[in-house]
DNA sequence: TTATCCTACTGGTCTGACCAAGATCAGACC
DNA sequence: GGTCTGATCTTGGTCAGACCAGTAGGATAA
């Protein structure tokens, strides 16, 4: 009953991860900062080394810290790759996560091109125009048609020169690519798609270039919801008796 | 030196973590299902339980595992809450990004708005209302105005009724707070200041009220442009000479 | 049959140990 | 004197066995 752990009255492992949040949040570790070692840590916070390890490896699949064998443990800066681990979990188990999980990417997308109006430079424009030419090439491919629509959509957030947006960004779509393929498959027998994709995207890029936020956000956002409103009637087995460009 | 960790050449950690994500993945272990005790689970990959430990130690800061005390560890119904924690994290050392971030806060609440204003109930509704009422009272107090403010705004998200947003808001939130509240006090002097914040948001509800996305948006939109004017003045030192309502 | 108690089991943690390999520095060699 | 080499220290990676504290469920007593 010593009142050595109750200092913070935590368990051992909440002691040690709480330890390393609070210089983490707090700035007084940062990335590229090497770590006390684990036998360090766990005799300062009085525990022991395994439980040092449990919450290092914690940090660790967050992304936040990097273990290296033999040399220490080192912050990282986040990489968003973690979250895919994530969703990929998630998603196994969960797949009516996806239309929640859309809704940010529309909210970061349509931020994104916003502020790509404002601040997308002669290269951005470059990618988007590369962009929405593959997206051309490969209208009958529905493997390269979506990695080509995937690019444009990126090149958008790209353009945003956004830090944020693009970490959020991304993060939804490794979720969301999953997805896709097969939503682009299930879609692939409407005859108007080609023309929904070709016109949207290339309206889009129009917008964009004539640095129009309002514009380009409506664009976008219709493009969203046309979308929506396709995969919805191949749910539902309507097949193409509309030109649904409205 | 048994063939025992040749296995599958993986490092223990690896090889549990595989192991269990496999199952995962697979769908043979689903929500809801206990996992064998550690101890099983040691002997049975071969690998010690410290090592069991730190995978599912990693499983459940990933929100796909939850380890309860003395009666086993059980698989959880995958949580977006999860990103909160990395989020908070890969956000906290970008301090220099403030502007950033807060950039991504309105997309979140631009498209929560929105969704908002399709989905809110009565009792979504109630929670705006009574948000709106604290701000008008406490729009002299820095510190509780601020809080109104946040709750508010947050109220918003909520009404959403989208799980992504909301977490993806609230940890933008935790991170503006801390300097919402310095700017707050920055642009205290303003008396238009009064009048802004509590017209606008006044106007932001009702246009949720009106279930009128474009609008809400758009006003919503134009309440941070606004607040972001306050403070740009506030820091050249432009000491109130307008009404800033455009 | 019911209520109580005991025991096996579970997670939570600690101790102390061994291994392999990078880091470091002293001493040998050039 | 400068460089190279090797022993040693340190670090992560891991293991084995142990103890505690509750929980669950079976055995036992009422």
């Amino acid at each position: 009953m010593e009142l050595k752990r109750a200092a913070e009255g935590e368990k051992g492992f909440e002691k040690v991860f709480a330890f390393l949040r609070e210089r983490l949040l707090a700035g007084s570790l940062k990335p590229g900062d090497r770590l006390i070692s684990e036998r360090e840590l766990a005799t300062l916070l009085g525990v022991s080394r395994p439980i040092v390890r449990e919450a290092l490896r914690a940090l660790t699949v967050l992304g936040i810290v990097e273990i290296r064998d033999r040399i220490g443990t080192v912050v990282t800066r986040p990489d968003v790759s973690v979250l895919n681990d994530f969703f990929t979990f998630a998603l196994a188990q969960q797949a009516d996560m996806l239309d929640d999980v859309m809704q940010a990417r529309v909210a970061i997308e349509c931020q994104a091109i916003r502020l790509a109006c404002d601040r997308a430079n002669i290269a951005d424009f470059e990618r988007l125009q590369r962009a929405l030419a593959k997206i051309g090439e490969t209208i009958d491919e529905a493997d390269a048609g979506g990695m080509a629509d995937f690019e444009f959509h990126r090149a958008i957030v790209v353009a945003s020169h956004s830090e944020t947006l693009s970490v959020l960004h991304s993060s939804m779509a490794g979720l969301l690519t999953h997805s896709h393929r097969s939503r682009r498959e299930l879609v692939q027998g409407f005859p108007s798609m080609k023309t929904y994709l070709i016109d949207d995207h290339r309206r889009i890029f129009e917008a964009v270039i004539a640095r129009d936020p309002e514009r380009a956000d409506a664009t976008l956002r219709k493009h969203f919801a046309i979308g929506d409103e396709y995969r919805r009637r191949a749910v539902v087995g309507d097949i193409d008796k509309t030109s649904a460009s409205g």
